[in-house]
Order: C-alpha cells, then structure tokens, then sequence
DNA sequence: AACTAATTGACACTTACTATCATAAGTCTC
DNA sequence: GAGACTTATGATAGTAAGTGTCAATTAGTT
C-alpha cells in the first residue's frame, strides 16, 4: 500500500541535496563575509562545507551563482501579473515589488541584503548581476504584456521595462561620490522612491 | 638647444606602444571573428601580434577589455555639456548621442559596430557591457547636472540618466524572442527611437 | 659612448573551470 | 532483505586566464 506518497514526499536524496546545497552556500557567504570574495577559493569553501570541489561545481556552475540567485524578480514577476487592470504599468510594478518583498521570511530578507551588498562590492558579480538586470527586463517586458494584453516584443512596452530596470540601477548603485552616506534610507526604499519619481514622469 | 619639442611630439617610444596596442586589438578582433570569442586564447592574439602573452596582459588588462572601450560615451559627455540649456534632459542626451555618432569616421564606426556585435553575443562581455552601462549612469548624471547647476549626486538627477540608461539598455538588448528581426533597423535608430519614446513620457 | 629608465619576454605560479571514470550511496523490484 | 539499476560523489588530470618576478633588450639622455 502506500501508494498516495508517490510524487508527494521528496524523498532522502532531493532532502539531502538540498542540505548540501545549502551547506556550500551557507558556508561560501560566510567565508566571503570573513575573507573576502577573492580571497576565498573554491577549495576553501568545499573543505568548509565538507565536499570535493567537484561536487561544488556540480551545484553551482560558477563561483558567481553562490551569491547570484535572484529569487526576488520571480516573485515581483508574478505579483505584477496580478495587480488591477488600471494601473500604470509602472505603478502596478511597484506595488508588485512590495508584494514580493512582504512575501520573504527575515532569514530570506537578511540573506537578500547581503548577497546585495556583495553584489555592489564586488566588480565581477556587479557585472554578472547586470546580466541578471538584462534579463529582468524582458521579464517585465512580458508581464506587462500580458497584463495589457500586448506583445513582450512590443518596442514601447519593452522601452517601458527597460526604464524601470534603469531607475532601480540608478538607485541601487550610486558607488561614485559616495563619501559616505551610501545607507540614504533603506535600498528597498530607494527603489520605490526612484520608481515613484518614474510614475511621476521623472521631473526635475 | 631644441628646447621647444619638449612635450610636443610623441617620440619613437610612445608611436611604437600606440602600434603594439593596436595590433594585439587589431588581430584580437579578427580572430574573435573568425573563431569566436572563447575558442581564440591569448596565446593566439600573442602570437598573431607577434608579442609575448606577457605584453598583451600590459596592454590589456583583461582579454574583455579588448572588446570593451567605449570611447562614444565619453564623446557623448562632452557634446552633452554643450547642448542648449533649454533642452531637456533627454532631448540634449539625444542631441549628444547624433553629435557624437557623427564625429565618428567610418572606420570608427564600424569598429564600433563590430564590437558591439560581439558584446551582446559572448555572455561575458555583455555582463561586462553592463557594468560600463553602470558607469555611463554616473556620467550622464554628473553631465546633466553641471548642465542644470545642480549637484550630480542629486537623487532626480541620476534618476534621470538611470532612465535614459535603462531604454538604451532595453533598445539595444532585444535578444529573447528574437526570431530573427534582430536588426529592426539600425542598432543606432533604435536606440534613438527609444529615446524619442523616453523623451514623450514612455506613453503605453 | 656611457648611463638611465622603460619595455619586453621567459618562467613559475595560482585559481577557476572542464572532462572522465571508478566508487559509493540511494531507489526500485521481486 | 538481496539483487539490479540509477544517481551522486570524489579523485585525477587537464586547459586557460591572470599575477609576480627577474634578466635582457631597447629607447631616450648627457
């Protein structure tokens, strides 16, 4: 008997993947936090975690993707599909963004915050999160297409992703001049403010 | 005597470095182009250029920043800060973006087009591309801003470049879904278009 | 021509990452 | 529970980017 249990339980091996996976990254931050990214090698962070260097490899393709794994414009993506109607596309994604983060636990919101400010810190995971930010684009792109029932490929609609990814940068990355009140208020804040002034058509 | 030729001409050391370093770029992008990024080693670049793998890591830091110079932005900054005071923002950034395109020869330009090409292709430039994007904010911002008289550190301000940023980002990136069109027109055209789209308040 | 300073090439080294293969552990069937 | 089957793991060897050092060459100077 026992039958109903077939797809449901994740069974030994998924549950111990899922420790090893976050053994390695657990440790790896850690590491990072105490050493510093470049000073930490994968071997460092293998032994830390008790497996080969191999099998580091196995979970996570480069050293960049421990600290890489926006789960949060998945969230916001699927938030902004289900605002009103008779939202701009603009307000709708701010609101989405609220959503997404009220969603995360503070374990979840602690661990954002750091692989965020690792992310500004160091040159090759900023450029790597670019990438990411490229991508977020066409990911707003097509939910707001389908909000509004237009095509992802849209130029217009596109253009409109494409500022609102431009303005987070803006706001999220403002490394230059930047003596030293780089905490204005909270990131998260800044976002929305940033997107706020967009509503508002960006007047100076 | 001779005293006047101090600074003035370049000297036999300086033309020959300028020789080097086009020649590593020169066979660099060649080889890129008939083998592709990643299969050409920097030992074939050295080789082709006829120096050791040593001198090629003098001249270029990284084998990315073979690809990556952009000198247009900068040559944007500059026709930014002289656009008429009454423009907007966006409008006298657009005016820079023609000014500069048109300072270009046309062996500049299609260097330029060239590695373009290959910086949105090979994910590893793209990411560094984006982080260039990243620092084209700073400079746009600190440009409007001694335009307007107001500080570059200016949360609107960067807000503002963050935008502009964001729909060049989104027009010269439209590599999902991407069937074939790619080339909607010209990468230069789209990018003023979005602009245009920016300029008008991104009406959806 | 002799001296100084910069440019270069050779060498050795670290580290991220890939590929392969044998072993060990989890899963399924009877 | 013993077997066959599948999947995760670790060891090993290899490639290529990038760093540091040092001796030899080459350009500029007096």
């Amino acid at each position: 008997m026992s039958e109903a249990p077939a797809i449901r339980r994740p069974g030994l091996r998924e549950r111990k993947k899922a420790r090893t996976r976050a053994a390695i990254r657990e440790h790896a931050l850690r590491l990072f936090r105490e050493q510093g990214y470049d000073a930490t090698t994968i071997d460092q962070i293998a032994e830390a975690a008790d497996v080969s260097p191999s099998t580091f490899f196995r979970y996570f393709p480069t050293k960049e993707d421990v600290v890489l794994q926006d789960e949060l414009d998945l969230l916001t993506a699927g938030a902004f599909a289900s605002q009103p109607a008779d939202l701009s596309p603009v307000a709708a994604f701010r609101a989405a963004t609220r959503v997404a983060l009220d969603s995360l636990s503070d374990d979840d919101l602690a661990r954002l915050r750091e692989t965020a400010e690792l992310t500004l810190t160091v040159p090759e995971l900023r450029a790597r999160a670019m990438d990411e930010f490229a991508r977020t684009i066409t990911v707003i792109a097509e939910a707001a297409a389908s909000r509004s029932g237009r095509d992802p490929n849209d130029f217009a609609v596109r253009n409109v992703a494409g500022a609102i990814v431009g303005v987070i940068m803006a706001a999220t990355m403002p490394w230059t001049n930047w003596t030293e009140d780089r905490q204005t208020g909270d990131l998260f804040a800044r976002i929305d403010a940033a997107l706020e002034h967009l509503e508002a058509g960006l007047p100076l």
